[in-house]
DNA sequence: TATGAATGAGCTTTCATTCAT
DNA sequence: AATGAATGAAAGCTCATTCAT
């Protein structure tokens, strides 16, 4: 098994990464101060300065990072589920509740926030919904779901997942999303609408 | 002789709502301030302390009168549809539809902010998610969805449209919602679970 | 009797003097704000610059007509008390005291507050330190009372009425001030120091 | 190589609370802005910020140390006089106008300021006036001085002792209090009412 | 006279950022 | 690397005052 050099979970710079991505959770980029993540890092304000070029600049970085990560393990999901659309779309569910049950802070920073740096980031670049869109469109192109627009589809979807994420995180904070995922995949599933409903 | 009082919504705590409302839509709740409001409405910062109490209420103000107002077409919309479950949600999307194309930033602003006035608000109130909710309980116990969690299940519906809604703001910011209401109800009535398959 | 052109008490201009003198002896003049005192008053602010050329005016006009008139009236309660020092003061200490329970806000205002009017207005105009150090000095010289500085002296006797006044006002708010008249009467007495102590 | 940690007064902390008596003093609380004192303290508004907690608190906090420390000297020099009530008192007199010569903002804004921290201050906790009092009263009930009222006999002799300082402050302000000590000890211990007068 | 909207300056406080140590 | 003091701008808000009605 190879051993890469392992993406360091304890320097400073992740502790702050850490701290960041809680606080612009909890209380959005606008919301969050510079002061509130040092604190939740455990350091000085001016010491952060020492690690980012400044709160926009740290923002980017982790949405930017994070959000190539997720939508790199998404793809990788669809395509070892096989070739059949729902079985991928099922897999990419799971892949969001894994995700979300693993860092849901991280998952409301880089999926559920409006404002911040999801609206200033290269759309181009990959992102969960191209990585949706893209099996989308094949999938309408070969008749699997039935026809329309692809990236209403796409954001459709993604809705069905996103949403009821929402409300787990806020109204059901004990909750794993994962012991809903049948409830959120067959959701998903039928949002696409598969051609042949689920047999 | 008479001096007609017109009806009219054009005065100054209108306008400050309503230019409140764009500010608060495109900026998020902490990214707006008190300046810009006062500049869109065309005042200084001074005066809209004459109409509203501080930000905070200004903002949870517009937000409690206009979901509830929201929440009452709504109900309504799905009422005047009839008795099955599909035409009331068909009917409600509709409404959503034509409540984007009115005002989109207020959409924004009650719908889609995260951080704001939507986190304090009473959640027992009426709003949106509570109106569907009980219709599709309703439509669950008399079998004409598939079983499962009412809130969950209706947290996708919302999600279904609410998503389409945002690509549309974001990324098609000349559409109308409603050119798409064919997509997006088909998606959210999918995404509902009908047991007989809209045939 | 004569019919003088009646000091109207009940007219606008009363009422905002009345409103003012509570709000200042409370708050203090930088305390105070206009709106305060016209809310007190029960009118708008704007309609306080009918009557007054303005905060401070206001102040110094309230001041200064209320100064002189209980100058006069130190003056006189004095002068009909005779010719001995002892009995003077005992008369000018009980009109303090009947003062103070008249209107205890006023009493608050010209002789216990530090910064607003107080420290603006010339010195040299009537009173009541230049009433009472006139008879001080005048007893000095008679040899009534022990050498001195006159002025010290004078501040020394208002002293021992004037903070035995404000404890009343701050922790027996329910007392009348002419109850407690003996005991701050034979002090202030003492204070001026009288040649064959009261017999 | 030693460094020596020189206990001096002289650190940011320490011109700040100078800064602010002054600035208290001159204009009073309400009158006093944080401009005002960072201007004096020369620095800026924000940096105050780091060293107090806000405005309230620092004027709070000045209040509270000093009273407490001019609260125990006052007590010691009573102390250190002897058994006898009136040369108890000559001492406390005499620290009263030292007090005054070291510092007449803070005396000023400790005893003369009636808006601002006194009045919200615990007035259970060690003062000038609770030293006083105490010792007034135990010479009322050896018959040492005229029986009475302790608290207005003690407001009494404070008054005797304030109000000339004040005097002095404002119409004499190239004088020491100190240089007046025989006038304001001997009026004080008059209104204290001893019952054989000091021959 | 009185109202209530408006202004512009000022208030207290927080912000992101820099810098000497 | 880290601290903590400092800055300057901007935040939300209140102030005394003016003015059209």
């Amino acid at each position: 098994m190879l051993k890469t050099k392992p993406i360091q979970d304890d320097g400073t710079p992740a502790r702050i990464a850490a701290a960041a991505i809680e606080v612009f959770a909890e209380k959005g980029y606008d919301g969050a101060s510079v002061r509130d993540i040092a604190r939740r890092a455990g350091l000085t304000e001016g010491a952060m300065y020492r690690h980012f070029d400044g709160k926009e600049a740290l923002a980017r970085e982790i949405f930017q990072g994070n959000i190539e990560r997720w939508s790199a393990r998404l793809a990788m999901a669809a395509t070892q589920a096989g070739p059949g659309f729902a079985p991928q779309l099922e897999a990419m569910v799971r892949f969001f509740c894994v995700a979300f049950d693993e860092n849901r802070a991280l998952f409301a920073f880089l999926l559920l926030n409006q404002h911040g740096p999801a609206r200033t980031i290269d759309p181009q670049r990959s992102n969960p919904f191209s990585v949706l869109e893209r099996r989308v469109a094949a999938a309408m192109a070969r008749g699997e779901i039935a026809p329309g627009d692809p990236a209403l589809r796409t954001a459709a979807i993604l809705g069905a997942v996103y949403q009821p994420a929402l409300h787990v995180l806020y109204y059901r904070p004990d909750d794993r999303l994962r012991d809903h995922l049948p409830e959120i995949a067959a959701a998903a599933i039928r949002a696409a609408g598969p051609s042949s409903p689920s047999r």
